[in-house]
DNA sequence: CAGGTTGTCGACCGGTCGGTCGAAAAATGA
DNA sequence: TCATTTTTCGACCGACCGGTCGACAACCTG
């Protein structure tokens, strides 16, 4: 008996394995095609392994997003500290949010089908609305604090906030139906159009 | 035997009472909790008889978005119309909009629903991302126009359509989160942020 | 009333789903 | 070496899916 919270070598490497694949099958055949089954054959290995690891789709599932955000926060996190100033800081963090977009759009395309589509046993939705509203606050508060700094101008933050988190949610599909699409050249014109927004 | 296109008057009804149903059906229990005999439950009525009249699920799907569809775009095109110049215009086109989505959050929720998961018989999604993309063309030429009359500043007309498109697509969602939100003071606000955006 | 059309029903079909189970293989450790 | 644990397999389960089918009721029309 392994103590609790502690995985093996081989469960590690089963567990990103799965992630992995999930995340290839969400993002090529969508939640609907994505059955554990799916999940498996991707794995080339038996459905019952999948489960044997993970105990439920739901897990597994709630173990992709996990995996994204890990790896989103922390880039986010130190763009948003190396900015000096409300408008910078603002200004970085719609950046970094899309080349982070940029650079990620299988991952957020299937974290996108899995906030959508999974549902807990009693039917009701496992992500609600509510979980992105704490996104939207986050940019409402840095706009706040540039205008009591004075450095924005006279805007209803709530709405504004809704529209940069509602443009930068956008992005996952824009560069997926897109290929050409060059992140840093987004990234610019989303800028400018968020400072325009912001004046 | 009735000639082609011609519904009976029972043919008519059944056919509004399941699109009805269907459109409550997605927007309680999503898409996959949208089953014939989920819609079929709701209309207090065999399963069978729904695939009677429209042949198949994916029919039933088609016709609660062509419903849909129909209701929307008179007033727009009317509110487009009774605009004279250019700011005007693009500002009509976002007051009805969110007018449009402040007085049908559950039929859009669940076109929304229908768009993101209703597949074709080989997989491939049935509405693609491409039917999206003439309605960001359609903003996009409000803002050209604008622009080379000079009425508009000098932004990335494409950028600021995205925008513009993503802000409204997450409509449904606001108004559904909080039913508080008042259709007019969200129009007018947001029709702020875009006249800030377009200087 | 007779005969055909229209509408409704419930049983049923093949298929897929998430998940279980017992057996066996592989790894581990004394 | 051998007992124990960890990992894998494939058969299997019940539930539900979209859709079909034949019987039958209801309704029109002559």
């Amino acid at each position: 008996m392994r103590s609790e919270g502690q995985l093996s070598f081989v469960e590690q490497a089963r567990r990103r394995q799965f992630v992995q694949c999930a995340l290839e099958s969400l993002h090529e055949a969508g939640f609907a095609g994505t059955s554990l089954a799916a999940v498996a054959q991707r794995a080339q290995i038996s459905k019952s392994v999948v489960v044997y690891h993970f105990g439920s789709k739901q897990a597994l599932l709630e173990a992709v997003v996990e995996t994204v955000y890990a790896s989103a926060v922390p880039d986010i996190m130190a763009a948003l500290e190396a900015a000096e100033g409300h408008r910078e800081r603002l200004l970085a963090y719609v950046r970094i949010a899309v080349l982070f977009a940029a650079d990620n759009v299988r991952s957020l395309i299937a974290v996108g089908e899995i906030f959508r589509n999974l549902r807990r046993p009693d039917g009701a939705l496992r992500y609600t609305a509510a979980d992105g509203e704490e996104l939207i606050t986050f940019v409402e508060e840095l706009l706040r604090d540039g205008q009591e700094a004075g450095e924005f101008g006279d805007f209803d933050p709530r709405t504004v906030a809704v529209v940069i988190r509602a443009a930068i949610d956008a992005l996952p599909d824009r560069f997926h139906l897109d290929r050409e699409l060059d992140g840093p050249d987004v990234a610019t014109k989303l800028c400018d159009a968020v400072d325009r927004m912001t004046r």
